[in-house]
RNA sequence: GCCCCCAUCGUCUAGUGGACUAGGACGCAGCCCUUUCAAGGCUACGACCGGGGUUCGAAUCCCCGUGGGGGCACCA
């Protein structure tokens, strides 16, 4: 994959990236990271860093990058220019491009004019493509600015093959002389991309649909060069929640609003597992017959590029947390206990890791990101809490009836020896049974006497980690409170 | 304005001329399970953008509309 360092990594390289990775382990290929960082002024410091850190964490690390090596290095453009322009001036000799000499100022006046002149398409007046090459030599030997612009052909057409939407098919009339090297001596992306992708081997490209318009560009360039064509792959793009239109800044503000977010750097804190955002964004803008739950494992056994849609994707967040859900649904306790444990740890709690061990099943089910944790287990590793007196009170009764059934609970669960599941149960139901109450209105004033909340894990065996003197301590702090009303 | 791409449930998609009463997943609604919340199971609702062709037969092929997206830089 090749991003940009510009700005953030999000969603739409992260996939990118994926089915790059995907198609590279299926094929027994190597999944290369190359910076394409050719325009200085929009260089962004540390986003190199987070693409590496995003891909890092997203558990898809090139085999190949700027910091991990390799033999087609090296992997940024910046430390590949002789290369650019010893092919550029190749292609200056064959006659596929030549030097232009127009100022910045007369590019803007004749874009002028030809705006005023209403013309269907604004483009290179070609004043340079008429110089005579041994002129332009010698203007460029004498130290004159200049770019080097590619002669696109004038008259029939060009046909570039997509491997989604088939042959494309451009008049070359509406094509325009681009520029492929500038003057501070960088290449456009048009050459250093077909150049790297041919050194580097690259066998297939799969890039945004944004590139389609210069597609017919970027074959004729490899045609003049005489390489082999790579396969060409334009993925769809993804469209905001709405389905109308791309992700704006504006967009992906609403989303952190919202607890979401389409960059992955940002994707670890809100709770959200490597696997999910993987699963999620797989399976936008590739079709599985039966979608599913897949592990990375499982995408690379069943991709196949065939497979790949090319129709804009709307993202859906409320997929996200299905995929991630379900990811952390099918992870084994140990793993899942280690990924929550930094958000108790974060949240001051003194978190102790073999009652951690036994609560981690106990919310497994519960979580939609991993950050919920702290909803569901928080009141495990606390020295006491503190009900709401409301919510102690059960449905259907009062203060001074809720107060008698705390007692009763106390009562019974005082002359046990422990409260797990199996000694406390059974002569909790009985009284139930026997009181005439129902489940709802005796658990309920438990549950929230010894955890504090109306909701929670599975009671009996919250009890038994939580343990007999805590439980017992709570349930009389919960009478007092009861008392109080 | 011009060029290019795309078009199946609200969303992601399966479907490559007859197996389609158009399948799955998310979401939504209901039911079951259940001490809460989930998870799980079951059920319901829900789509081939419109119009012309081609064909014995079209979601599937062609054309024209319409809608959406992208591009028209010494940015990628």
């Amino acid at each position: 994959m090749a991003p940009s360092p510009t700005g953030r990594f999000h969603l739409g390289s992260a996939r990118t990236a994926l089915f790059d990775y995907l198609l590279a382990h299926k094929t027994g290929g190597q999944f290369i990271l190359r910076l394409e960082d050719t325009d200085q002024k929009r260089f962004v410091p540390g986003s190199e860093e987070e693409i590496l850190r995003s891909l890092d964490w997203l558990g898809i690390t090139p085999d190949e990058s700027p910091v991990h090596g390799g033999k087609y290095g090296p992997y940024r453009q910046t430390e590949r220019r002789d290369l650019y322009l010893k092919r550029a001036n190749e292609l200056v000799q064959k006659g596929f491009a030549y030097p232009c000499f127009c100022s910045p100022e007369r590019l803007e006046r004749s874009r002028k004019e030809q705006e005023a002149r209403k013309v269907d398409r604004v483009r290179y007046d070609g004043l340079c493509r008429a110089i005579d090459p041994g002129d332009a030599a010698k203007r460029v030997a004498s130290g004159e600015n200049y770019v080097i612009r590619f002669k696109m052909p004038q008259d029939g057409s060009t046909t570039a093959h997509d491997h989604l939407r088939g042959d494309i098919v451009t008049e070359n009339k509406y094509l325009d002389d681009s520029v492929i090297m500038k003057s501070d001596g960088l290449p456009t992306y048009h050459l250093a991309a077909m150049v790297d992708d041919h050194e580097m081997e690259i066998t297939h490209v799969m890039r945004g649909s944004e590139w389609l318009s210069t597609f017919p560009l970027h074959v004729n360039i490899v045609r003049a060069f005489g390489w082999e064509e790579p396969v060409w792959i334009h993925l769809s793009v993804f469209l905001k929640p709405s389905g109308k239109g791309k992700m704006s800044k504006r967009e992906s503000a609403q989303a952190m609003k919202d607890g979401y977010t389409i960059f992955v750097d940002d994707m670890k804190d809100l709770g959200y597992t490597p696997e999910g955002v993987l699963n999620w964004i797989a399976l936008m803008g590739w079709g599985v017959a039966e979608d599913d739950v897949m592990s990375l494992d499982e995408m690379i056994q069943r991709f196949n590029i065939d497979t790949l849609t090319p129709s804009p994707a709307a993202i859906n967040f409320q997929r996200l947390d299905h995929f991630n859900g379900a990811h952390i649904r099918r992870l084994p306790t140990s793993d899942l206990s280690r990924r929550i444990k930094p958000y108790f740890v974060e949240a001051g709690l003194p978190v102790e890791d073999d009652a951690l061990l036994k609560i981690t099943p106990l919310i497994r089910e519960r979580l939609v990101t991993l950050d919920d944790c702290l909803a569901f287990a928080s009141f495990f590793f606390k020295e006491s809490v503190e009900p709401n007196p409301v919510e102690l009170i059960a449905k259907g009764l009062d203060a001074k009836q809720s107060v008698e059934i705390a007692k009763k609970c106390f009562e019974i669960l005082s002359a046990l020896p422990d409260v797990s599941p199996q000694t406390a149960e059974p002569p909790m139901r009985a009284y139930v049974e026997s009181a005439g109450l129902n489940a709802n209105q005796v658990f309920g004033i438990l549950r929230v006497a010894v955890t504090g909340q109306k909701v929670s894990p599975p009671l009996f065996e919250s009890m038994e980690i939580i343990g007999r003197e805590k439980v017992l301590s709570r349930l009389q702090n919960a009478i007092q409170i009861l008392l109080r009303m």
